[in-house]
DNA sequence: TACTATCGGTAACGGATGTTACCGAATAAA
DNA sequence: TTTATTCGGTAACATCCGTTACCGATAGTA
């Protein structure tokens, strides 16, 4: 199966590059594309990894699971995200977490050697690899923050505040579920709904599905702002 | 200041080498070496960061600040590991947190032209870079784990199972205060100190100061293992 | 020694939130 | 259509846990 050119732009790994650049490159790069149905694996825990996989359709969940076989959900993949990058150049090069198809998609991968091999050949993707795995580090930096936010009711307006940010609006669509949603936040979902339905009564938002339009950002910025952080620390 | 060879093998970055070669190394490479009081800033937040910090001697305390004045720690930095790496090669190279010195320490800084050098040069150091930032981004998984792992005591008991593997020893000592604890855990000392007091009663550990005794790992391990996780999915 | 500050254990209280159960709506399967 | 199934809102209850207050121990300082 041949990748998509146009997907692997929206690939940290290769962006900056031409349409043409890149099918250059595909023609010269080692590489093999695997295809999954819903709830096939992709890595196993406890696998070791020697390759990098980069999603070109589909999305996929890294879970953390539980000897009970109960899992936690880490986080969400979708199209042009990398996924092992953070254990392939590690010592102890072992999975520490799942990773299932949450639908049909396909992935390319990309071997260790062969990944050094284009790193020699073009620094560019090397700090393009680089910068992608600092990304993932601060992105994962902002989840903690977000769980360490405090109550739950903080940690979802700091969640509608970040969201409304990245999508620029005031109505702002969630890309989950509810349930997926509560995961996120670590929480329980009825815990969730009972805080929606209190900001609803209290005129801070509005929702229906999937959209949720907040009402008064002004106020939410102050309840954030407004101290009441767990073993907060004072200057 | 001269930095001594021998902390710096500790350091991910210059792993592998022998004294000589770093002393060697210190020869031609460009860097500077600071030194700060208890409380200093060293990074302050929203600074831009265009060098790495290697910490030579003393404790830094990396904690994100809101914008009331109160801040919770999100690291806490030992003798050998850097800071501002992850923020270094991002495009929006913003530092998103303030790290302070906890004491005395003294900090050796090496700019980014000059890493870029290096890596060139020596691309050992460029692999070793690579692995820092990885293993800083599976330590980083690992804390989301453990704030997901649920009620305090699961998150306490999962927190001290994991210590006593790493120290390889069912009498634990303990590398931070209560406060700081309580801090790492995302909790309130009380709470801690509460559920401190609950196992001990249970007689699955024993304390005094630093150090903790792990009576019972098995009976922990089965706690640990006994599903009540937050929104678990059961396969 | 006395004074002060910091740390850590304890207890009581109330608010936050996980749990369970139930229900209607939407969707898919039959 | 009818029947399951999944999703999401709601409510009641019990537990978890953050807050506050108090106290003793320890250590540093005058």
């Amino acid at each position: 199966m041949k990748p998509d050119p146009a997907v692997l732009q929206s690939c940290l790994l290769f962006r900056g590059k031409s349409v043409d650049e890149i099918e250059a490159l595909l023609q010269k790069m080692l590489y093999s594309v695997s295809s999954y149905q819903k709830n096939m694996l992709i890595f196993a825990e406890g696998d070791t990894a020697d390759r990098i996989g980069i999603i070109l359709s589909g999305r996929v969940e890294v879970q953390k699971t539980h000897p009970t076989g109960s899992s936690v959900t880490i986080a969400h993949l979708n199209v042009g995200q990398t996924i092992g990058e953070a254990v392939l150049f590690r010592r102890e090069n072992i999975v520490p977490a799942t990773a299932t198809a949450t639908g049909p998609c396909s992935i390319l991968f990309i071997g260790k050697q062969e990944l050094l091999r284009l790193f020699t050949t073009d620094t560019d993707m090397l700090t393009r690899f680089i910068e992608n795995l600092s990304e993932r580090l601060v992105l994962v930096n902002r989840k903690i923050e977000m769980l360490s936010a405090g109550p739950l009711r903080r940690r979802m307006i700091y969640f509608l505040l970040e969201q409304a940010m990245q999508q620029s609006s005031d109505v702002i669509s969630l890309p989950f579920s509810r349930k997926e949603w509560a995961e996120h936040l670590n929480t329980a979902r009825p815990s969730l709904s009972r805080e929606m339905g209190y900001l609803r009564d209290i005129g801070w938002i509005e929702f229906k599905g999937s959209r949720i339009a907040l009402l008064n950002r002004e106020a939410m910025n102050d309840y954030i702002r407004t101290d009441s952080t767990i073993s907060g620390k004072e200057k």
